[in-house]
DNA sequence: CAGTATCCACTGTGATACTG
DNA sequence: CAGTATCACAGTGGATACTG
């Protein structure tokens, strides 16, 4: 049986999973990461999420330290959208997500070698 | 800028993150990460879930190939869960998640010293 | 441009009761 | 014991219109 190396009885993994659970968080993550975006820029690189969603989605992120919001003063408004720190230290969990993701795929096509 | 080594423009990382969302499924991998269990062992391990819940994510777990169900022909009925290799191999993610949470509340706790 | 305000639909989860 | 069936409710995300 698998032996764990961090988890004891109760972890804080949990918070991390929330942290990017939601439609968005991730994509909005993985673009970020590219270097930080405009609000418009963000939706239209986001496929068809809605302002209000892209909106509450960025204050969460922003709330939990992943995001930095800059605001410029100026006209038209400007607000541009990076990584903190916090925010760039998701990374390696993306890498071994997407390995699993990988590995995943593979193992269930060989479960299901009928299915598409 | 980081940069990632395994993502290229889209990649299997969300499969890897919907796989384990759920309020439970998390709680459920790390119970069967110690061994085998049964449904009511389950369910009195997992705080308050209720049967609904439980039954739906041990389903939806069992289809996506990281648990397996095993039915013993007994009176009373017997069933045992247990992870498949695949839901084994859910393990690194795990440790990186709570890696990456235990240091998301050391940050948060410096961002917000005066918070609870 | 970068939002906010409403209203609405869908989904996930829970409570409760019943069953092979 | 290990479920299934039904109802209800809250949270999340979407459509649309409006604004500093």
């Amino acid at each position: 049986m698998a032996k764990l190396q961090n988890i004891d009885e109760k972890c804080p993994m949990e918070i991390g999973i929330n942290m990017i659970t939601g439609k968005w968080k991730i994509p909005i993550l993985w673009h970020l990461l590219r270097g930080k975006s405009r609000f418009n820029e963000l939706q239209r690189s986001l496929s068809p999420i809605t302002q209000k969603t892209l909106t509450q989605q960025l204050r969460e992120m922003e709330r939990d330290g992943l995001i930095r919001r800059h605001v410029y003063a100026e006209v038209p408004p400007r607000v541009e959208y990076s990584l903190t720190p916090l925010g760039e230290s998701i990374l390696p969990i993306f890498d071994v997500l997407c390995e699993w993701g990988k590995e995943y795929q593979k193992q269930y096509s060989n479960r299901k070698p009928d299915a598409d």
